[in-house]
DNA sequence: TCAAAAGTGTTCGCTATACACCCATGG
DNA sequence: CCATGGGTGTATAGCGAACACTTTTGA
């Protein structure tokens, strides 16, 4: 950053914040996907991004999107990569932060530009404008990385829920599967999971469980590895 | 990405490219950083690092950087993080991709600038410009997590190497400490290792080993971990 | 001659894995 | 009444962690 230059001396390209959101329905791992309207790529599918303002970090703009898309604020977003290939965009010089977030796709009531947004399983997404099918298997990639280590899983249930939909999660991500007993006797080793109090409970309802923020925290400076 | 409006119509920050470049002298995990010549923060040490130029990805700058102050070329670089922060630096809006780099500090010649350049141990890191020492943090964090999951380490050291400088290399990193006997068991049963013939070797001296690329891929796809 | 370094073994305990059993509900 | 789903239990194998022994070299 030397010489006796200013700023506006360098040559500068665009910057945007693409945001690859996921939500889980259960059973499928879900990407959500807005269709363009303007060229280039009008018409086709894209992930929610824009320009990042001058006055906000990329964090802020990422979360702005999501508020933009969702309706949903403070929700768990991680910045994974930044696309630089020149020419990834054919309207001139455009760098894409890329950022995945992990919603509740029940709590999604879609905002302003909800009319065009649709929500797409994982393994059937529609060819993508721009680089952006690059970009969502870096994001898949990297969430199957994290999940690794970190139990971000936990942002894309609903705030109470079943051992087993825990479970077919980490299959419908890992696109692995455990085997039911040993998954529950990981889960209560772990203590990560509080048991919620549901009264006086008619039998064979499976219980239902909340996640338990302070052993997160601890669990992850500690360390933490979940089975393949 | 929106509207009908150009490019132009948006503002567009400053970006460059940072790098931390690691090396290691077979006992202290060092980094090397450069004494700015110019405001601000001229006489401040800091991380390498230039502006994007227009024709080149965001890692061929890092790696033009790289080759000017190491004179090395192809070597390891990895991107782990965007700092968009608006007012890190005091000339305008400017966002560093920072990547960093694993070295053999012996085959490091010292490029054009190398005059101002120097090698630091990382606990012994002087103040640094901008947030340079929050970037260093981050690629810190990012490399001790990364050698969990690769095996990276091996970038860092000479081409034949004993198990004694991988063991000293991991504990440097990972800041632990490894029962020697044990770290060789678990070396020779990943089979990441091959021992290089040194003829009728005089005994005593430690066998000399190689990294095994092939095996490597291998490991990098099933998963792969190192102890605490 | 003795300390230090390098290679090889042994034991123990934890945990991941595979698999079994019991109970309650509902068709 | 029996298939299904949900909670809990048990046995085994593999690996990480702790620790021991032998040999060779050089001060």
């Amino acid at each position: 950053m030397e010489k006796k230059k200013k700023l506006s001396d360098y040559p500068r390209p665009s910057v945007t914040t693409d945001c690859v959101i996921f939500g889980f329905d259960g059973t499928k791992l879900k990407v959500l996907l807005v269709e363009r309207g303007v060229e280039p790529f009008k018409g086709t599918w894209a992930l929610p991004g824009g320009f990042l303002r001058m006055d906000e970090s990329a964090e802020q703009g990422a979360l702005r999107e999501l508020q933009e898309e969702t309706g949903l604020e403070g929700a768990y977003i991680k910045q994974f990569h930044t696309f630089t290939t020149p020419g990834r965009d054919p309207r001139g010089r455009v760098i894409t932060i890329a950022y995945y977030a992990l919603v509740r796709i029940q709590e999604v009531v879609g905002g302003d530009d909800a009319a065009s947004a649709e929500w797409f399983a994982l393994d059937d997404v529609p060819a993508l404008a721009f680089d952006h099918d690059q970009i969502l298997r870096v994001a898949s990639r990297e969430l199957r990385r994290q999940i690794h280590f970190e139990p971000v899983g936990f942002e894309l249930l609903p705030k109470q829920f079943t051992i087993k939909e825990l479970q077919a999660l980490y299959e419908a991500i890992l696109d692995v599967k455990f085997d039911r007993r040993n998954f529950y006797k990981k889960m209560q080793h772990l203590e990560l999971l509080t048991q919620v109090d549901t009264g006086p409970t008619t039998r064979n309802q499976p219980f239902l469980f909340e996640f338990n923020a302070t052993k997160y925290d601890e669990l992850k400076h500690k360390g933490f590895r979940l089975e393949f």
